[in-house]
DNA sequence: CGGTACGTTGAGTCATATCAACCATAGTGG
DNA sequence: CCACTATGGTTGATATGACTCAACGTACCG
């Protein structure tokens, strides 16, 4: 599932300019270029599981990962996707705990592995890099704490309506209007925490009601403020 | 409300020993001490809401403060307590975002108000703050990914067990045994994210079981292991 | 060709929400 | 001091959203 490819100097990888890096001098993308492994995970591949201990954390230069919590009775929980740009393990990383999320593949990616301490190091001596990461994490708090009102609050309708408009936000549409991020209903149903024959029914209910189109896995978005309106946003 | 009261230099302030104070020294803590502002506030005062731009973020001295977010009917869901020691509104400053949540002083509390610049001052230029800071951030990510797992995938019935355990945790008892936070049972739904009446009936439930003694708010814990086990912890 | 994973549909059940009535307590103002 | 009101707590009856179970369809793969 693993190769090794050659390492790509930082200083020429585009996520350089992505604000959590843009403030790291040559130096700084040079340390990291000296010692980061960068490798090839094909689809279906696990990066980290939960209870692992960390050496270090994950850029994703392609692809796309899928994090998730195992519940009670190993039911999945889909926390939120990485892509090109986005940094995972991080969180365990910093707080030193073993990882609390398992990590899959969902589109061939190229992640560059960075080792605990570079990471370390910066937040401790770039203060710029330290407000940046701070940002991150406090935004992805922000979204946690949304998706905990939400799930506590709204119908399982309402939230997959504001799923739908979510990963259209998130995964920019192609051509056609469909939706990048192609997922199983089981895992839309690990999202919106719910049964998949539920997701299954509520699907053909918005397809029905000419909100969405249905090509399979593909999801075209027909009808946004329809969605907006049962999302209750 | 909110009565002034004098400055307590933050050198004599035990929060100081905390880890997240830990690392400053003596000119940063006089710094902070020139630049707070102390507040008293009462129960039922509301320190900021939803929406509020925020111009720096809050110590808590002492007291128990209610962090929440209003969702789409107007319905409260608690995210969580802060009590002496705890900081408050830190999220909405580092991301230079409103408050997006409301936070309500539930026992009367003492609160050191300190500027922004401050707060971004400390990440910027001192690296084992903002280490701790982060760690904090991610330690909360953490409970909050927690949480949207434990939301969707249990039964009322095992997340109140679950709350109860954790506010066990959280707020120490008293020396019979009683928790030490008060809540009322329409706060209690609002944590656990349920109506009001499912948490009278399963409160008296676990009552009867013997897992529970009550009286009036007071809540004692007479079963750990019990609550464990329902909660499947 | 059979196997495996995914998708779909229907029927029955159950946990939980909703609605409504009522009680207890405390604070308020005349 | 009492009536009045507000707030919180409790209980019962009823409704329903969503889950579970089961059967079956579909598609791809070696």
């Amino acid at each position: 599932m693993i190769e090794h490819t050659n390492h790509v100097s930082c200083n020429s990888c585009t996520i350089r300019t992505f604000p959590l890096f843009r403030h790291l001098n040559n130096e700084e993308l040079q340390n990291i270029s000296l010692n980061k492994i960068t490798e090839i995970h094909k689809r279906g591949s696990i990066i980290y599981q939960e209870g692992n201990r960390m050496k270090g954390f994950c850029c994703v230069q392609k692809g796309i990962i899928k994090i998730y919590k195992t519940g009670f009775d190993g039911k999945e929980q889909i926390i939120r996707f990485a892509q090109s740009g986005d940094i995972i393990g991080y969180r365990s990383v910093m707080s030193n705990e073993p990882a609390c999320t398992t990590t899959k593949v969902l589109e061939d990616s190229i992640l560059c592995h960075i080792p605990t301490e570079i990471l370390l190091g910066l937040v401790k001596t770039n203060g710029n890099f330290a407000v940046e990461l701070m940002k991150l994490t406090c935004k992805e708090l922000g979204e946690a704490n949304s998706y905990i009102t939400d799930i506590a609050q709204k119908t399982v309708r309402e939230r997959l309506a504001e799923i739908l408009l979510h990963l259209d936000n998130e995964f920019e549409a192609d051509i056609n209007g469909i939706l990048k991020i192609s997922l199983t209903r089981e895992e839309l149903s690990n999202i919106v925490g719910t049964a998949t024959e539920s997701i299954i029914r509520l699907l053909s209910e918005f397809k029905n009601e000419e909100l969405i189109e249905l090509k399979g896995r593909k999801i075209k978005i027909l009808d946004k403020p329809g969605l907006k309106y049962i999302a209750n946003i």
